[in-house]
DNA sequence: TTTGCTTTTATGTATAGACATAATTGCAAA
DNA sequence: TTTGCAATTATGTCTATACATAAAAGCAAA
């Protein structure tokens, strides 16, 4: 026996889902529910509010609730980390910085952060290598005026994202997948010929209106995709 | 003055994204919070449920609760509607049916949509246009068991993808985006170079475990990016 | 017809209490 | 030392009630 919130929510997402309560449609009234199924309205509440917060619903109030209108579609995609990837696949990883700089960002590195040009940046480029495979490559900006403490940092253990990522929360991130055909000195370092299609994910990160990082992560297209599962019902 | 409840939460998140409390870090008891700001158990209770379910703090009873590690990362992308998008834009649409046929799948499909192989589909080869120039090449997939009526379907006003975002509900959906060099077929409709990098958006979608369509949509990559802005807050 | 007020109503937020349940802690017996 | 049981405790679910509030609906005056 599930509880009766559950039970609820089942029957209401089942019947959304399966078209029966096409969008639009008026979901009952609280009170309507609370006799259908002998609870209180604050059970009945909760569970509106929890499949509205997901977007299934629209309430307002004195109009009532409906079905709400199927959302502008989105994918969700994993993005994967090379250590862990490896470390499960069971085949070797390393990374490679190949150049490491602080400079100024120029005029169109300012527009996309929002930044005022001339901040200073820590610039990493490094090479992420498994089973002596080139994977891919990745031009990262690190804002100093955040995170003060990458100056000193080596990048020895960790790869600049997952040492990022575990040091740094963020609030924001902004993402833009592209497909670019490899230049020469792109396809020299992932081995792959010149002109080869390549997926570029573009990642940038703030931390509470802050710019922490950008990173532009250089696939080769034969030897990598991003994928994701998604249910609209979490 | 805002809501207690809001309120609540708004400190609880501050907390965890400025990293004041880190991953792991213990979460006061309800019944602390409950003292701290003078309110009712219930009250807190669904602060934290909510802040639980969004993933931002986990919590298992009698042992408490705490700040959730950082989950894997990921991208939520915003897949256009070319008709959506043109209309805003003030731009002429149109799309092309260049193809149509009912075909039973083959091994791979069967493989990828979990249908035995055999199955009937409608399969659709769509050009969509924007200004005369085309935006993306589609090929779509539509499961005849689980939408009979697509057979009947023309497409004349809305393309495949619209007609069935708006008939048929879906509960799962998978997605996979893959860069690939134009073949000399693909090059000629979208009127690019043979070889020129092409965004490949793949998506299928499910509706309780019943397959209803995939498509493979193919953008040039000079022509379009994916993108999205995400919090982690929703 | 239009504008402005009042009433009605469905949802929004909150309380105080109750019992359920999973998991840890501590104690006691083997 | 280990095993097994009981007590403790933090969260999970639910009730019954109260008042707040936004928005629709109805009504009346201009």
């Amino acid at each position: 026996m599930k509880h009766l919130h559950q039970r609820i929510r089942d029957d209401i997402e089942a019947r959304i889902m399966s078209g029966e309560w096409a969008p639009g449609h008026r979901i009952p009234f609280e009170h309507e529910l609370m006799g259908q199924y002998g609870c209180s309205r604050m059970t009945v509440n909760k569970v509106l509010s929890t499949l509205a917060a997901n977007g299934l619903i629209t309430r307002r109030r004195r109009a009532g609730t409906v079905v709400a209108e199927p959302s502008n579609q989105q994918a969700v995609l994993q993005i994967q980390d090379f250590a862990l990837d490896a470390a499960r696949a069971g085949v070797e990883y390393r990374f490679k910085i190949l150049s490491r700089s602080i400079e100024p960002i120029d005029a169109a590195a300012a527009l996309r952060t929002g930044l005022p040009p001339g901040t200073e940046m820590l610039c990493l480029l490094t090479l992420h290598v498994m089973d002596d495979v080139p994977q891919a490559l990745e031009q990262r900006l690190i804002n100093l005026a955040t995170v003060p403490e990458a100056d000193k940092e080596t990048f020895k253990d960790d790869p600049p994202g997952t040492w990022l990522l575990r040091r740094v929360p963020w609030t924001d991130a902004e993402h833009i997948v592209r497909a670019v055909n490899a230049d020469g000195a792109m396809a020299k370092k992932l081995q792959i010929q010149t002109g080869a299609a390549c997926l570029m994910l573009e990642r940038r990160t703030w931390q509470a209106g802050a710019f922490v990082t950008e990173a532009r992560i250089t696939y080769p297209g034969d030897r990598h995709q991003l994928a994701g599962r998604f249910s609209p019902v979490a």
